[in-house]
DNA sequence: TTGTAAGCGTTATCAG
DNA sequence: CTGATAACGCTTACAA
């Protein structure tokens, strides 16, 4: 292996040189530099990572917390995570913290162990302690948030992109809305619940208790909760999941319900995934700016980094797109 | 930061010795193991990994390649890799090849400035130059392979699965069967192809050309193809696509064309996605363990890492699920 | 601008 | 079994 040393016999200049002239070019005379360079490229040096690394107390890599890689949702966003690190000569390493809820906690160990400089997280399962196991270190929330943020948070407004959603559904003459939200525990689940209830009160609307119910964001669970609303003495006449994936699962049921959509049931998703578009009926749903989530995530990140600026929280647009999968409700049974 | 040197003189042994204890336990006493194990306790010590890394020229990350993380059949190979590097004490980075066809290239510096130990790579497109750029550095390709592959394999056995998928619409009745498949250079997309021929011509049909099209794997690229074959002279009954994300592009092609499924049209899909199952109708498919898949390529690697025994290919098996996509052609039109 | 040299924290070698 | 010590390859004061 070349390491520096043979580049700087090579250039008939020094160590410390050579370093100078890979790292800040500018400290060189443009004559050394490209002595250098020559070296460099004749006896095919590369630089070692891990002993950049050790001297330099950092590792250039980052840790991307992820409750549910198979979530399309989380793909994009990871995506613009990916992209914008990879501009900055960052890594990224990926963990996923869904399977075991104790996971978040494992990972912390991750930046005390400095294999990663700051972390971006898309769940706050067990945020409070990764945060507090690792005072001080750059982290960053992603789509999840706290009520009392520890660190910046880039997101959408929730409580505003529900009502929209809502809103939308009392506009083509809807009374009877259900809800099906995330975890209940999340402040995410909580803004959007609020976001519901409050489009429901100004249209004068009693929200009923039982028309709210909870999934996990998964197909599965978008199924098992509209089986169940479907097989209420007075079913809703429209149903608005706080996901897409939840939202095909809302779809499936229905069907087996010989319940049609739009014309039975209005459904209005969460995400707009890739394949919202593509549903027979295509999808209603919010819209979330998913890479620039992911890459916005990335920039307050790469300042907490650098410490300079005292970051601050970002609100990102969202946008209701109204698809196939929701109409006027037809009286009927 | 306290260092090795703390927890030793804390302990009152060497370095060399708290070194030991931790990384090679039985090469000290019990009671100095003991009383080195108080010392780190008492006063916080992690381990700097960077050190070590460095120190023992290994980074114990692998980088994964994949070509898409938004198709969620990546997504479950992904978490397979995941959970079995985890378990063995390993990083993963991943990479996305699919945004500039380029970037496996650029990747491959990552194994030559040593950020990784190896590489699990889910696509091919530049694996040659990866490879040619990396001699003798541990590569697993999984999914993916080449007609002559210079390292281990793990993936299903294409040709029978596309021929498994290919009899069930025979054996329905179908006669007139098209094929949406993948990137036509690819070895995997030429198995399936072949399966799907031979599959054709063991019950005596002529292969036609026309009713074979090119899609890449996404929603995007499937409702294209689909609206082509769609708008034939004469249709095909069946469609036979080589990802589930393109058999839903198919399934909303068809939906304005006002083809129903399976009534005027059968679909078989390939990878059996967690969406795969709520369609409506539900999607028949070709299931492929893709944890297992994931997991058998890491465990594969981490052979190759230790270099012991001489790996070889892995071929898992897949199973052709029915569900309500495919039935009976009705004779109509 | 360039060279000298002292580390960074860990592991490996070699004596004891 | 344990200790002293020399690397590992790079960066960065400090000096020239």
């Amino acid at each position: 292996m070349t390491t520096i040393k043979d580049v700087a016999a090579l250039a008939g200049v020094s160590t410390a040189t050579v370093s100078r002239a890979l790292s800040q070019p500018d400290k060189v005379t443009e004559e050394t530099r490209e002595r250098v360079l020559q070296a460099v490229k004749s006896c095919g040096y590369k630089m070692n990572t891990a002993a950049r690394q050790f001297r330099r107390q950092r590792t250039e890599t980052i840790l991307v917390l992820v409750p549910d890689i198979g979530n399309p949702f989380f793909s994009n966003i990871i995506q613009g995570i990916e992209s914008c690190a990879q501009q900055h000569n960052y890594r990224v390493i990926l963990g996923e913290t869904d399977t075991g809820r104790a996971e978040a906690e494992s990972y912390a160990g991750y930046m005390r162990q400095q294999h990663a400089d700051g972390a971006i997280l898309l769940s706050v399962d067990g945020v409070e302690n990764f945060i507090a196991d690792n005072t001080n270190i750059p982290v960053v929330l992603a789509c999840e948030y706290l009520p009392v943020s520890p660190c910046p948070t880039v997101r959408i407004d929730n409580t505003q992109a529900a009502e929209d959603a809502v809103a939308h559904l009392l506009e083509l003459g809807h009374r009877r809305i259900a809800y099906i939200n995330g975890p209940a525990a999340s402040p995410l689940s909580i803004d959007r619940l609020r976001g519901y209830r409050s489009a429901l009160q100004s249209a004068g609307i009693t929200v009923e208790q039982e028309l709210i119910v909870q999934g996990d964001y998964s197909p599965e669970s978008g199924y098992a909760c509209a089986k169940q609303l479907l097989a209420m003495v007075t079913p809703p006449s429209a149903i608005f999941a706080a996901s897409d994936p939840m939202a095909i699962g809302v779809m499936r049921a229905a069907g087996e319900c010989g319940c049609r959509i739009p014309e039975d049931l209005s459904l209005v998703g969460f995400d707009d995934i890739r394949f919202a578009e593509f549903m027979t009926p295509s999808l209603t749903t919010i819209h979330q700016p998913r890479e620039l989530i992911g890459s916005t995530a990335m920039q307050q990140l790469l300042l907490l980094l650098d410490d300079t600026t005292p970051q601050q929280d970002s609100v990102l647009e969202h946008q209701l797109v109204i698809r196939e999968s929701t109409g006027r409700p037809t009286r009927k049974l």
